[in-house]
DNA sequence: CGTTTTTGACCGGCGC
DNA sequence: GCGCCGGTCAAAAACG
């Protein structure tokens, strides 16, 4: 089951990033995620969940910068408020073994009672915002459905994948703009600790697959620039519609855009690292490498 | 037959 | 304390 995760990505189901230069800052805190925006050519803009992930990913590479800079707000759930809980820090270094959760749960919980008095961790989120048809955006990894919900002020239901591997604990919500829907939005929890297929346009795989495979269905190549919406709260959502012709989405890719909003700190300077030093944070990035 | 999706129920956190 | 809501579980159904 393992190399399921490798299924070649559908073009059809992939989506494009969206993005641009000159972002405005959207928060999202109905889930702790924030959306933050850069402004230049490429860069990421992006969502950052880090919910309370005490050693949170990369800490020690100390370049996972926690963002909080300028306005953006720190991820505010305070649910997941664990004060010093230790996380294994779910890097793909120690596959955790659905480690956020630490399922160390206590032998008389039944089935549905997930390990009480445990906190659970969040990890960090990246959220991208395509413009697509299809919900389920491919991203190279292969996902299993394990819920549906219907978010408040909004039509469109919510749904929630997690990776099929075993050992990967990282999720995704995807739901659509209430605003806008022909814009999903598309939240990432977790990292992959493992590699997912290469793009068959090219391009990203290599070493940096899996962490790009993630957080990037596919590289843009068209960028919008929107504004994330913020659903339950602000669900402002503002699409500069792309010139780009709205081909069948079972034909191409091109039909879509995606915003990415990727966690990390504001935008540094994208520079020599093209899309991907926009999307993953270098510290993250950093760690995919040294790991593959 | 194995895997994925559907869907109602359950659980925990939060606000009032 | 209670209700709301987001997130998850897990049995059953659907699918390939």
């Amino acid at each position: 089951m393992e190399d399921k995760d490798r299924a070649p990505p559908d073009p059809a189901t992939a989506g494009e990033f969206v993005g641009n230069s000159s972002w405005s800052l959207s928060v999202d805190d109905s889930d702790g995620s924030h959306f933050f925006s850069g402004d230049r050519d490429g860069t990421m803009f992006g969502d950052i969940g880090w919910d309370l992930v005490p050693d949170r990913i990369g800490a020690s590479e100390g370049s996972l910068p926690p963002v909080q800079t300028g306005s953006i707000e720190q991820a505010p759930t305070s649910s997941y408020r664990s004060n010093n809980q230790s996380v294994s820090s779910s890097s793909s270094e120690d596959p955790p073994e659905k480690s956020t959760v630490s399922e160390e749960k206590p032998p008389e919980i039944p089935s549905k009672s997930k390990k009480k008095g445990q906190k659970r961790i969040r990890q960090p989120r990246f959220a991208f915002m395509t413009k697509s048809e299809v919900d389920h955006l491919e991203d190279g990894y292969r996902w299993r459905k394990y819920g549906q919900k219907a978010v408040k002020n909004s039509p469109f239901p919510r749904s929630y994948y997690r990776c099929t591997n075993s050992k990967c604990t990282v999720k995704k919500r995807v739901e659509r703009s209430c605003e806008d829907p022909t814009i999903v939005v598309t939240t990432y929890e977790g990292q992959h600790c493992h590699h997912t297929v290469g793009f068959p346009r090219g391009g990203i795989i290599s070493h940096e697959a899996s962490f790009t495979g993630q957080f990037a269905p596919t590289m843009p190549q068209f960028y919008y620039p929107i504004q994330i919406p913020t659903e339950s709260n602000t669900c402002t959502t503002t699409v500069s519609q792309p010139s780009q012709p709205h081909n069948d989405h079972k034909a191409g890719r091109l039909s879509r855009a995606t915003t990415a909003v990727s966690d990390a700190s504001p935008p540094q300077h994208p520079t020599d690292e093209g899309l991907l030093g926009d999307i993953v944070p270098r510290g993250m990035r950093s760690r995919e490498e040294r790991n593959i």
